[in-house]
DNA sequence: GTGAAAGCGCTAACAT
DNA sequence: ATGTTAGCGCTTTCAC
């Protein structure tokens, strides 16, 4: 029924070295017969079995990539990075969902061991001790996308999130806000916490202005979530730096449901610059966070370490920049 | 370095065969020897090799999925319907993105066969013949998700996105419209084409209204096509049927910058109900496509074919409905 | 340049 | 209930 490299080397008058030569390029088969091997593999549809292949050759050319949600703007960005890249290689790619549970990152890194990929990206809010043990563990090269390892131990790749935000606030500050808010999703979360807050606070520093707790909002990452808190509080922060666009949006219906506008009452400034900023009036500035480099860079990072080459710094970052629109006065 | 079968058999003093049965579950094993065997297990950190077994029972436990985009929110949804039931039947999914290309399909499919994979979910715009053809020789079931395949042989699952289009266009209809125009994205895939037009002219004609091809707009699928087109256009509709939320928004901010206002001047009703319906003001009006509940019963699907169960009707078709928020003026 | 043979790590009869 | 054995379809020395 399914038709092996046996039956090619019996249809080629070879034996099954000769057709694996062949079939892998090998350069040692003479031109006359590598062609009756062709004619064979075309004549009978032979089609190379990749699992046996996989277990002979102790690799398989797939990768394991751990997302929390591909149903996520964010994390399909980056998936279609990582893709695009592992293709270029000629990897294939095992998806899957954590949902950021610990418990379900650490049994997939397992099932994906177990499936003998030949390396894996993963991406999560927060690496947890557990995980990190388990990714230190792993019998195969892992890079983070867009995820901060506090340790700096595993290779990553990622922007500088802090000074991103430190630059973004600064505008706003420039601009002589006194009260400056920052909306963002849940400070349980490397990056918001250790990166958005921090850069936050930088600025502020920077700025000669002081902290004040109450105009940092932590809500859900939603662009409900925003538009409550927004409705909720009776602060009127005259500036606003949003940790994602969702957030951004929310915040600007919400100053527009206080009969307020958006930049002339309140200045917006985002962070991530999806195609949602260009889709709201006023139109969002933003940070541009760029996803889709960061999935291609870890992947080719991966390949690196999957051929043993010399991969330099584990932690790489990309360059940042913002995309200035309306919803802030900026003038470049 | 690997430890394999042989070594838990050699520490726990059975035969690999015995091993085997309590890796997989077989009920056959004295309750004290599947305690020894589960000790060396964990002594010697065992994992199962998924390849070798993959090999050795010409199962492989993984799907392919092929997607146009993933980076697209319309397939990311209905990946994580796939991914959900998958994870739930413990397949795991190996993740391509076609962009909709003919060739890279055919070759997406042959490497994924190549791959041993169980089975395969399918996404596509159009099923080209080639591709048509490359799927029904296919060794494995193959399921198609929201995607129409024209000969109704290969399964799949969608909605009725005809009845859909023509409940909507006839609400609007009924609201006393005389120009309701259709934003549509290229007509050139199965769905807009035959489904959303004809649902459109099924509306007309039950309303007694003339079909006025000035008045279909057939643009790329994106916000600002659709915001172009509505710049560009001199026909004045009171009323809009639009093939996805992302067109609707181009529309409404079209009518907005004519210095119109929705829905006073001019109804939308969307196509989709991703999350952006919500985040628009107006909010959308929009048709609920399923998409990962259209996902989930693929897989769900695929798996009775991997199982040889019974199936039933190929052609698999989910209810559809509608949600009212503020951007038309229904009354429910 | 080509062939023979020994695995890769497991499942699945078939024995016992 | 447990062990023996023969593959699964390929890669990879090692000979010639």
């Amino acid at each position: 029924m399914t038709v092996t490299i046996y039956d090619v080397a019996r249809e080629a008058n070879v034996s099954m070295a000769t057709v694996s030569r062949v079939v892998n390029g090998n350069p040692n088969v003479k031109p006359a017969t590598r062609k009756r091997v062709k004619e064979a593999i075309e004549k009978l549809g032979y089609r190379p079995n990749a699992v046996a292949r996989g277990l002979a050759s102790k690799k398989t050319t797939t990768v394991g990539v751990i997302i929390p949600d591909i149903s996520k703007g964010f994390y399909a960005e980056l998936a279609r990075g990582i893709s695009d890249i592992a293709t270029m290689y000629e990897y294939n790619i095992i998806l899957s969902n954590s949902d950021q549970s610990e418990d379900k990152e650490i049994r997939l890194i397992e099932t994906m061991l177990g499936k003998q990929v030949d390396g894996m990206v993963i991406m999560s809010d927060q690496i947890s001790p557990g995980l990190r043990e388990e990714i230190s563990r792993s019998t195969v090269p892992v890079v983070l996308a867009g995820t901060v390892d506090e340790t700096g131990l595993i290779p990553s790749v990622n922007i500088d999130y802090r000074e991103a935000a430190r630059e973004a606030v600064s505008r706003l500050l420039k601009n002589g806000h006194e009260e400056v808010a920052l909306v963002t999703g849940p400070l349980d979360t490397t990056i918001n916490r250790d990166h958005l807050l921090e850069g936050y606070k930088d600025a502020l520093k920077d700025g000669g202005v002081g902290f004040d707790e109450g105009l940092v909002f932590e809500v859900e990452d939603s662009y409900d979530a925003a538009l409550e808190a927004w409705h909720a509080t009776d602060r009127r922060p005259t500036a606003v730096f949003a940790g994602s666009d969702e957030l951004a949006i929310g915040v600007i219906h919400g100053v527009m449901d206080a009969g307020q506008s958006v930049p002339d009452n309140v200045e917006v400034v985002a962070f991530e610059n999806t195609k949602l900023a260009r889709m709201v009036r006023p139109r969002l500035t933003s940070v541009v966070l760029p996803l889709y480099d960061i999935g291609a860079v870890a992947m080719r990072l991966l390949t690196k370490y999957m051929s043993n080459e010399e991969a330099g710094d584990p932690a790489f970052i990309l360059p940042h920049r913002m995309e200035v629109r309306e919803s802030a006065k900026f003038d470049d």
